[in-house]
DNA sequence: TCCGCGTTGCTAGCAGTGCTAGGGACAAGA
DNA sequence: TCTTGTCCCTAGCACTGCTAGCAACGCGGA
């Protein structure tokens, strides 16, 4: 069963290039320029192969998200942990998020822009997904003041994605990008709007 | 000069049809389903017609995008003076912001997530844009206090936005969409966050 | 009324997309 | 050595956005 076993494992190893290939020519040109011959091309292989790993261009796009999830967590999980006390972990913590979208715009669009084919709300979602929600939600908990803490974290998670893509967009100019999410934090840690938030 | 004339005002009447047939195409089935080749059937003309009247078919997305700002900014409008004090103005204006981007996905869409060519942020962007921008800012200036009011009502817009993109994206659940809002606007509003809103 | 000419919009085609059918080569087992 | 089965490649489909080049129409002048 030695054979099949490495087999299967020279397999494993295929897709993951596959995965990593698509993830850096996003990175490095958008999505756009991510086709299914450049992919086969890079990894050395032909079309259909990526055909036999995944359904489709879609599900390359899906697993890329699904690595993204992890990364966003652990960058999420090392800043919350970094924040010298609660009240200033929400503002750590955003400025992690803020920044892990505007270093990786690609990945961040495959992750929460792209249509992809993932339960997100639901107990089957992945476990990164969990995972990087539970930190933001341990950084938002706090502030909830009678709120429901869920709920809040979700409304402030729409908020710093909202930011973040209308920024990414062209919508809002990259000026005072910093203000406005200092103003965001203002509002949910119902601070004053003028005291600026040390980092 | 009439023959002229008559032309022009034809053209302009053709450029009309096939920006609404895109409108109509998008919001029926979705921007994907919106080819050059069904737009041209649809407006009973063959394909290089439509590259006579708009450079791409991204110039065409822009044009309907363009529509939808002046659609927007008149349903903000009614929604604020509607409204029977300040206090409630801008939880009708939030409503009727969701409210549009809930019924006209494929509008918002090309309004604010689809890469278009437009001037945003900035002295010569499209009258309609401005328009609307002012009644959010309208509804959001009396909760500044003390903050800067544009910088607020960036802020309180990239909030709403997430929470559109994101519920439309699948990445929260529709379930509990308006008290989401809810929170959101007790985060803006400063008021205690379990004091519902009456609309 | 007729003719030349400019405009207009058509047919046909290009290069590229995601995806798939079919066959051919290679390796494993008898 | 031969058979069997797996694997992967070549070729092609139907579609995309976009464009070159031509044909026909209608206007202005004679």
């Amino acid at each position: 069963m030695s054979i099949q076993e490495r087999r299967e494992r020279e397999r494993a190893q295929r897709e993951k290039m596959i995965i990593t290939a698509a993830r850096e020519l996003a990175e490095a040109e958008g999505w756009e320029a991510v086709t299914t011959r450049r992919l086969a091309e890079r990894v050395e292989y032909s079309q259909p192969v990526l055909y036999s790993h995944f359904k489709g261009k879609d599900a390359i796009m899906t697993a890329v998200a699904l690595e993204g999830f992890a990364d966003l967590a652990a960058e999420l999980r090392a800043a919350r942990t970094a924040a010298p006390d609660a009240a200033r972990a929400l503002a750590r913590i955003s400025a992690a998020y803020v920044a892990f979208a505007e270093r990786r715009p690609a990945l961040y669009d495959a992750m929460f822009s792209q249509k992809v084919d993932l339960p997100f709300a639901a107990p089957e979602a992945p476990a990164a997904l969990h995972a990087g929600f539970d930190e933001l939600a341990q950084a938002v908990g706090p502030h909830a003041d009678g709120a429901d803490p869920g709920l809040l974290t979700e409304a402030f998670w729409a908020a710093l994605h909202g930011l973040v893509t209308l920024t990414r967009g062209g919508r809002l100019p990259r000026g005072q990008h910093d203000r406005r999410l200092a103003l965001l934090l203002a509002c949910f840690t119902r601070e004053p709007a003028d005291s600026g938030h040390p980092l």
